[in-house]
DNA sequence: CAATGATTGTTCGTGTGCTAACAATGAACC
DNA sequence: GGTTCATTGTTAGCACACGAACAATCATTG
């Protein structure tokens, strides 16, 4: 039920509201004209249809995309899964906590480094990526259902250089120079294998 | 400092993680193939941006839209403003906890109606959205900066429309029918007003 | 007026995401 | 060999983001 859809059921609203309401804001300056707020929007959008379609909620897209690479890359540290995924170490590892609380993935200690953990899919794992990849496919192509096949490549395309292009402004380090980015369009801009500068950029902690 | 782009300071990866490096993804199943993960770096890209450049890290960028809004709507109420942002209840909550601890923001019931908080930046807040407003601005064009202008306009298009025509699928409710979205290119989607369905999609803790 | 139902805000629990600080391990240098 | 530095993982703290449950308030209906 959506508020303000019948307008007769709702009560009355304070004649302040009212009025600011009226007046609406100032012309050109709204919110969605600034595309953070639409990308930020859209991912929202995603990960709620991906909940309600793939494995009825049972996994969200990232532990998804974890598990993916797990079955491809069977034995990986959890420093590269950050890189394949575009994550923290800090994040991988609670994600990872809550799927090997789960039996989707098991670590261990790499006995040639031991200040690694190799991580891998558990059988279960392996058949849960397997079960739902045909849901998550759906849930991709879902979301760019309103345009039409034509556009969805043109907008994969954007986005992609944009990601590629803006690559290093990102917080965490995406692996450079892989197979991992522009996979479906490579050529267009090659594979950036620029030397990173850090920027830590500090939070501030903006409390 | 970047691991991998020196190849002979770095230490020596195990075996097996050699091999998954080598045997890479199947062909054609990347990650970053999809479009939800994509949209969600991009996503993340935009906050790291924003952070970077924007009141040097001391607003995020849903803070300094919610600040926007309660400049151009004064009192207005925290359903109201999770309408506008496309924000849960809870975390509009929450944000204003942190805008007021912050002087930026002050809540006062409404005496019409006592349910309500009446939200309204302070002299402080409207100055902070003011100040800063070019940083924000800046931000906004440097996301699309690898694009060509021309390119840019595409992509906010076709950006747009995926979160008008998936609208009703959000979790959070965006205020239908109104004039906040599709400013900037009208009359192709036509605002769709349709009675929502509000369908829960029950998150199942996940765990 | 009283019962019922809707609306608004808060709190709790969970999950994502980052920085900073720390510990353990390993490598490179003297 | 011991010092120093880099790498990997963990923990704590903060901010976003959601659903569910609860309390307070208000409107509707009988």
């Amino acid at each position: 039920m959506d508020r303000g859809s019948v307008g007769g059921t709702g009560e009355r609203r304070s004649a302040a509201a009212d009025d600011a309401r009226v007046a609406g804001p100032a012309p050109g300056h709204t919110i969605w004209d600034r595309p953070g707020y639409l990308v930020r929007r859209l991912h929202q959008i995603h990960v709620a249809m991906f909940l309600g379609h793939v494995a009825d909620g049972e996994v969200t897209p990232i532990q998804y995309g974890l598990l993916s690479i797990l079955v491809n890359r069977p034995n990986i540290d959890q420093f590269t899964i950050g890189e394949e995924l575009g994550l923290d170490r800090a994040n991988v590892a609670g994600i990872l906590k809550r799927l090997e609380a789960r039996k989707l993935v098991t670590r261990v200690v790499d006995p040639v480094n031991r200040r690694r953990n190799l991580c891998l899919a558990t059988a279960r794992g392996a058949d849960f990526v397997k079960r739902y990849h045909q849901d998550m496919q759906d849930s991709q192509q879902r979301l760019l259902a309103p345009l039409s096949p034509a556009e969805r490549n043109l907008f994969m395309d954007l986005l992609s250089r944009l990601v590629e292009g803006n690559n290093e402004s990102g917080r965490t380090s995406l692996r450079p120079g892989g197979k991992a980015l522009g996979a479906h369009r490579r050529a267009r801009v090659k594979a950036v294998a620029a030397p990173r500068t850090r920027k830590p950029a500090t939070r501030k902690s903006v409390k």
